[in-house]
RNA sequence: GGUUCUUUAACUCAGUUGGUAGAGUGAUACCAUGACAUGGUAUAAGUCGGCAGUUCGAGCCUGCCAAGAACCA
């Protein structure tokens, strides 16, 4: 240990190679501290498999990983699965783009070359993400790592359709769905609404017989090609009579009629309302209501069709000026007034969505009820327990889930038609032979593929062989899997995928195994930058969390987030608080250095008897802090619990165990006992420094030896109350001195003499204390005493008194200082008081100018009675 | 518009069933004493967003209000 300080980066890989090679991350890893019947599950959220590590990565797998760390030290038998998603609609772009800049599509290609192409991309990119993952000092069952398209998955994805679609619970129909016209359908969580500075357009609505119009406000004039009926409210007196009456669609020969409907709001807008059925949510309603027609009038693309007459062929989007142009030339428009209000947009591509009728898909919601009861029941419990408001309030309007995607990448839907007699089944085979119904061979696949999270839908249980038939058994998963690890004990994931992930895997979970998938689910919060913004890379503040590890460590790294990771609030992440943490391994590297400058090597604190007082009360604090710490990570308080240990080892342990220790060298070998137990503590959070130090201080290498990562972690002994006191009382005298040297200026400089008056302790006890205080408070010659010291600087604390005679001190340079200072403030007061004394000045001065002057003179007299008593008292 | 969260020292944040408000950074003063200046010692600093209520007692519970954020319409 010659360095001046620890050096992460040749460490931190060496070891991380070592525990993979050795298997300690696997579910036996720890086999020889395993205890009966004590089984830990923890699903990794699957990152893309294209994806690239960021901070939230970094702040999510830390959090697994500490939790993953503690169990598996703890003796259980510990899954934390790994894995990653073929993120459809994600990888499918990143491949289009590619083809794209070669000059060629992906149609060009065809399907299957396509796939090819895809599974090419994601077996080039997918180790980059896993690779990143390890820079982490993460410890998933890395020989378990699954993908969510692998051949196991896919056929328990299969499994999971087909059971469904037998049950009635998938259907397929032409429903209104959300229309992305780049990715197709596209499920309610997949919309993001966001506020739009639109128009307003007010368009005559001739009535058939020429008699005259209404007036209809619309933010949608390209749809009235679609319009099949106009709508009034019921009550509404103002247009009651026209109920009834046939309108001429303005440029256009088609007549609709004009209908009562109640959704209509009479304060809004004209009060007549154009209905649009086959473009608008509500006017899919009321057309269904009311038996109209659908009309679409622009396809997959955004085109406007033949009902668009003249303007056929125009992108939807851009065809509203042409069409308002138009209408104004034909006097059709009254007038158009802003308005602001809310436009969907695809969350991969941000292209606006478009309520559009199409045949896809639907899990119903019928699947989910089971799981919302059983979680309001409380077989689930989330951390922080207030988003199970946000999960009810989001699954008491669920509405059928669409599943089928317009796309190639991804779980092809398992169902299929025969050519021949139009039969429709889904299967489990990956091609049927032939159909059930009619046996013709001639069967056609449905072409889509299933939205990316019904295969993640499925993690919690299908990663441990559910459905998978026999591929990966005894090497992917066990026979034992389900029974040991289902439910998963545990979910960590961020809140924004409540709904999108956690929601579906609880309606799955529960469906298929009469069990809600998780015990606890800890929802944790965002990563933001030091002033709170939101990181993205067009702001540019994003922090690079491998670039964290190259410049400080993963330690740091991971500690920084922990020590941040306060339920329910989001983590603010700066330099500074990566430098304040690079300054505690420091702590930790110089303590151990410490330790080791007076005894080579360390025991374990199993192995010996604690026979120093020091080292007792040192180990009753280790104690207290074993205890807080575990308590906090049970609760997935992170933060408390990286806190705990941080006051323990630096403000404890170093600040007094460590400076005490240099009056009694025989405590030391027990203190660096306490402090390997204490890097234990620790190891979950500072996997990599602990390791080092816990062999350093134990002759031993991680090479020849076994991993501290294996080790038991510590569990709370007892609480040692006499020592406790007695120290208290140590660090209560020294404290005291300390206060009385500074009263005179003297700081932390050493002095010749001081008495110390403490009641109800013996004269053994007294013995005992003395070289400790007389060390740690800089005093040549500390003699107790019974009775109050004149002449003396004193200064009184809980349990003592201490005095610091004034003879035994070279009280000069105080008393000039003071003397000095003393002058100063006489001036200044002098100058004020002649100031405030003008009567010219006062009468013209502002205000503010005045009570500034007022306080001014008012501090200083203050000051000045304060140096002139101190002054007294050392003159005596 | 609805729901949820946040508001505590100059800054960033803790504060477990209601019982004398805590940490780190920063500030001030001092200390190169054999682990560490990425250090040490000591000090100062808060009407806990506002108002009202419950209570012997409220940062914590209840209601209203204000500001900010997120999600959903």
């Amino acid at each position: 240990m010659a360095s001046e300080a620890y050096e992460p980066q040749n460490t931190e890989n060496k070891f991380y190679k070592i525990w993979e090679q050795r298997k300690y991350f696997e579910i036996d890893g720890n086999k020889a501290i395993q205890k009966e019947g004590k089984n830990f599950s923890l699903m990794m959220p699957p990152p893309n498999v294209t994806g690239r590590l960021h901070i939230g990565h970094a702040l999510t797998f830390t959090l697994q990983d500490i939790i993953t760390r503690y169990k598996r030290m703890d003796g259980y038998k510990t899954l934390w699965q790994p894995g990653t998603d073929h993120a459809g609609i994600a990888t499918q772009n990143v491949v289009e783009k590619q083809l794209l800049a070669e000059g060629t599509t992906k149609e060009a290609l065809g399907r299957e070359k396509f796939l090819e192409r895809v599974w090419a991309w994601k077996e080039e990119s997918a180790g980059i993400m896993t690779e990143q993952l390890r820079h982490m000092g993460v410890s998933p069952a890395w020989e378990r790592e699954r993908f969510t398209m692998d051949t196991g998955l896919q056929t328990s994805v299969k499994k999971s359709f087909v059971k469904l679609y037998e049950d009635g619970l998938i259907i397929r129909g032409n429903y209104m769905v959300n229309w992305c016209t780049h990715d197709g359908a596209l499920s309610d969580i997949e919309v993001e609404h966001e506020d739009h500075d639109g128009k307003f357009y007010h368009i005559k609505y001739p009535f058939a017989d020429g008699s005259g119009h209404v007036e209809v406000a619309t933010t949608r004039p390209e749809t009235y090609f679609g319009d099949t009926a106009v709508m009034v409210h019921p009550d509404d007196t103002r247009y009651k009579d026209l109920i009834g009456k046939k309108i001429k669609l303005p440029l256009l020969k088609r007549e609709v009629t004009i209908i009562a409907d109640s959704y209509v709001d009479m304060e809004f807008g004209t009060g007549v309302v154009k209905v649009t059925p086959a473009h608008d949510q509500n006017d899919y309603e009321v057309g269904k209501r009311h038996n109209l027609e659908f009309i679409t009038v622009f396809d997959e693309k955004g085109i406007l069709n033949d009902y668009a007459e003249e303007f056929k062929g125009l992108d939807r989007l851009e065809a509203r000026e042409v069409i308002v142009k138009r209408l104004e030339e034909e006097g059709f428009i009254v007038k158009i007034e802003n308005h602001k209000h809310q436009v969907g947009h695809c969350y991969r591509c941000k292209s606006v969505v478009e309520p559009y009728i199409s045949r896809q898909w639907f899990l119903k919601k019928d699947v989910a009820a089971k799981s919302i009861q059983k979680t309001n029941d409380g077989e689930a419990q989330f951390f922080p327990p207030h988003w199970i408001n946000s999960y009810n309030s989001w699954m008491g309007e669920l509405r059928d889930w669409c599943i089928s995607r317009q796309l190639w990448w991804g779980h092809q839907i398992p169902v299929f038609y025969c050519d021949d007699c139009d039969h429709e089944f889904a299967s489990e085979e990956e091609a049927p032979a032939e159909c059930p119904k009619c046996k013709s061979k001639n069967l056609t696949q449905d072409p889509d593929v299933l939205d990316t999270w019904f295969s993640s839908a499925l993690w919690p249980f299908s990663t441990l062989g559910w459905g998978n038939g026999e591929e990966g058994q005894d090497s992917l998963f066990t026979q034992n899997d389900m029974k040991d690890f289902y439910p998963n004990t545990l979910l960590i994931t961020g809140f924004d995928i409540l709904f999108f992930w956690v929601a579906r895997m609880m309606m799955m979970g529960e469906n298929f195994n009469g069990q809600l998938p998780f015990n606890h689910i800890y929802l944790h919060a965002l990563v933001r930058d030091e002033k709170g913004d939101k990181m993205s890379k067009s702001k540019g503040n994003v922090i690079d969390p491998l670039d964290m590890v190259e410049k400080y460590s993963a330690d740091i790294l991971r500690f920084t987030l922990a020590v941040s990771a306060a339920q329910g609030r989001d983590i603010r992440m700066s330099t500074e608080k990566l430098e304040q943490n690079r300054n505690f391994t420091n702590k930790l590297y110089n303590a151990s250095k410490y330790l080791q400058m007076n005894v080579d090597t360390f025991p374990d604190i199993g192995t010996i008897c604690l026979t120093t007082t020091l080292g007792k009360y040192m180990a009753s604090r280790l104690n207290f802090a074993t205890k807080e710490v575990r308590a906090y990570l049970d609760e997935y308080k992170f933060n408390d619990a990286a806190l705990t240990l941080y006051k323990f080892i630096w403000n404890e342990f170093c600040g007094w165990g460590i400076e005490l220790s240099k009056a009694d060298k025989d405590s030391i070998i027990e203190l660096g006992a306490i402090f390997k137990e204490a890097m234990k503590l620790l190891h979950p959070f500072m996997p990599f420094i602990t390791e080092y130090l816990y062999h350093e201080l134990s002759g031993t290498s991680l090479e020849d030896g076994d991993s501290i990562m294996i080790s038991a972690y510590p569990y709370k002994t007892k609480k040692r109350e006499k020592e406790e006191r007695t120290f208290e009382i140590i660090m209560d005298a020294i404290v005291s001195i300390r206060r009385a040297k500074v009263l005179v200026d003297l700081a932390n400089q050493k002095i010749e003499k001081a008495f110390v008056k403490i009641d109800g302790i013996s004269e053994d006890e007294k013995s005992m204390m003395l070289p400790f205080i007389t060390r740690l408070a800089k005093v040549t010659d500390i003699e107790f005493t019974e009775s109050t010291i004149e002449n003396a600087v004193s200064d009184i604390s809980d349990t003592c008194e201490t005095f610091i005679p004034t003879d035994s001190i070279d009280l000069t340079p105080i008393i000039t200082k003071l003397t000095r200072q003393d002058e100063k403030l006489q001036k200044e007061i002098d100058k004020i008081e002649k100031m405030l004394g003008n009567e010219r000045f006062v009468a013209n001065a502002p205000e503010d100018v005045l009570t500034k002057n007022r306080e001014g003179l008012a501090d200083a007299k203050a000051k000045q009675v304060k140096v002139q008593e101190q002054l007294r008292s050392l003159q005596k």
